[in-house]
RNA sequence: GCCCCGAUGGUGUAGUGGCCUAUCAUGUAGCCCUGUCGAGGCUACGACCCGGGUUCAAAUCCCGGUCGGGGCGCCA
């Protein structure tokens, strides 16, 4: 709907969303929004059916409306003297009109209204809210974000494939799950494509990602977490985890230089609600490679110098992430974690021992800023071994023979790691909290829309 | 699960015991003007989360509930 000089006095139809409808007496000014910008529509009250003037007038806002009519030049605006007249712009002049659809008004959520409106209520009327222009740009943005991901992925020999999402026992452990019946089974949903993935490359298909849901039902309230997210996983053969850490940042890489090249439209467009807020703008800086590995073990040590209470052997929480965050701002590995830490299917390497003797692991997360992005690892592919962790752990390998029993007829070392999709979002956009970028979020006390 | 905070028109807010017949913006409805363009001017409409309690008097203080926000834990 932009342009429109070689269309001047050429007969159009144009269908959107009337985002104002003003003027009184015998004229009226619609400007309609659709996926392609705006275009306003200029009546009159002699020009069209006098019922269909009448209609035009006292639409609501939001109602979508195909008005046909001839292209023309708008008269410009008045300009104070000596400033320069704006840019030629160009509008329909209607001669018939259908008011598509009412919408009811007053809106719960004002589309273009200047009232800054909490999330909650945002939520409760997602449709409303995403045809705001800055949200809008967001999920544009987790479109291009995906397909970028996937193309790199392709583009180094990864198959997609779909895991099940109705599983019959906890994949890893530690978290909770949902359960649900499945028929006159008791089963649950899926937290992981872990195992699931580790079995396809056993199977050969060697190289393998999927970008799929997990569900949690832990009863976490933050801005980073929801109890059902999408993944961006990934598991490769004859690949440690040196190897995949390679491919996130290649595909972390390759997303962000994609959206920079392409995608700057949709940036501004967040960048001018922002403006609007006050707020500070994202730009898209593209990382440089390699990402800084920071050793849990040095992790450790950053984190006791920057005054952070830690031991070798605990969890490297929130407020140590914001001392090492303080010194690696952006993206940063923190590769070899404690054996004792990562779950029973994560490989270990006798020899390598943590700065107080402690069996390291070959797991690693990515983090950004103070924020988890990811967690993956070298996969253990030998099932002694795999069964000892388990016993480890006090879990039952009886449990698990439906994947253990895939290492049992010769595995190749691999790894791989999972990627929650809306947190590399967070950081793109600028979005402060995860149901930001997430349609339709599903959190402790959210089940609708 | 733990800690802290909050709930006022459709939306976002002001208000900390009587000045509240509750502020402002936005919205909605209407009028005026009008080829507006973030249009403008005028008028009207519309709210103190629920239940107890304290008090002569409660939007305001106390208790409980519900809902929401922030932080932590856990994780992606």
């Amino acid at each position: 709907m932009s342009g429109g000089a070689d269309l001047v006095g050429e007969e159009v139809s144009a269908a959107g969303y009337a985002e104002t409808v003003r003027g009184r007496g015998a004229i009226a000014f619609i400007m309609l929004r659709d996926g392609t910008g705006h275009i306003q529509a200029f009546a009159k009250r002699d020009n069209m059916k006098e019922a269909t003037f009448e209609a035009l007038q006292s639409a609501t806002r939001e109602s979508t409306i195909q008005v046909t009519g001839t292209v023309a030049q708008k008269r410009p605006p008045k300009t104070k003297e000596g400033e320069p007249a704006p840019p030629a712009e160009y509008e329909i002049t209607v001669s018939s009109a259908t008011i598509l659809s009412s919408a009811a008004a007053p809106l719960p959520v004002g589309v273009t209204d200047d009232v800054k409106v909490g999330l909650d209520i945002r939520l409760d009327n997602r449709y409303l809210d995403l045809r705001r222009a800055h949200v809008n740009a967001m999920f544009q943005l987790r479109s291009k974000v995906l397909q970028y991901g996937r193309d790199h992925l392709i583009s180094e020999g990864f198959n997609e494939m779909n895991s099940p999402k109705i599983i019959a026992s906890a994949s890893e452990g530690g978290t909770n799950l949902f359960p649900m019946m499945y028929f006159d089974t008791p089963a649950f949903l899926s937290q992981s494509p872990q195992l699931y993935k580790q079995l396809a490359v056993l199977g050969g298909l060697e190289r393998v990602f999927e970008i799929g849901p997990a569900f949690r039902a832990e009863k976490h309230d933050t801005y980073r977490h929801l109890n059902e997210f999408i993944s961006f996983d990934i598991e490769g053969a004859w690949m440690n985890d040196e190897d995949v850490m390679c491919v996130q940042e290649r595909m972390i890489h390759h997303i962000w230089t994609e959206v920079a090249a392409n995608d700057q439209h949709l940036i501004d467009v967040i960048n001018e609600y922002k403006t609007s807020q006050d707020e500070d703008l994202v730009t898209v800086d593209v990382p440089e490679l390699p990402f800084p590995r920071i050793s849990y073990c040095d992790a450790i040590e950053i984190v006791k110098n920057g005054g952070g209470e830690i031991e070798w052997g605990d969890d490297i929480e929130s407020h140590h992430c914001d001392i090492i965050a303080a010194e690696h701002s952006g993206f940063h590995f923190l590769p070899r974690w404690p054996m004792a830490m990562k779950p029973f299917y994560i490989y270990h390497n006798e020899a390598e021992k943590g700065t107080t003797g402690g069996q390291l692991s070959r797991g690693f997360d990515l983090n950004y800023g103070r924020d988890e992005m990811t967690s993956g690892g070298q996969r253990e592919h030998r099932v002694d071994v795999l069964e000892q962790n388990l016993r480890n752990m006090d879990l039952n390998p009886e449990d698990f023979t439906f994947y253990t029993d895939g290492f049992r007829y010769g595995a190749p070392p691999h790894a791989g790691w999972g990627l929650g999709v809306a947190r590399l979002l967070m950081v793109l956009t600028g979005a402060g909290n995860v149901r930001e970028v997430v349609l339709f979020p599903r959190d402790r006390s959210r089940v609708t829309p």
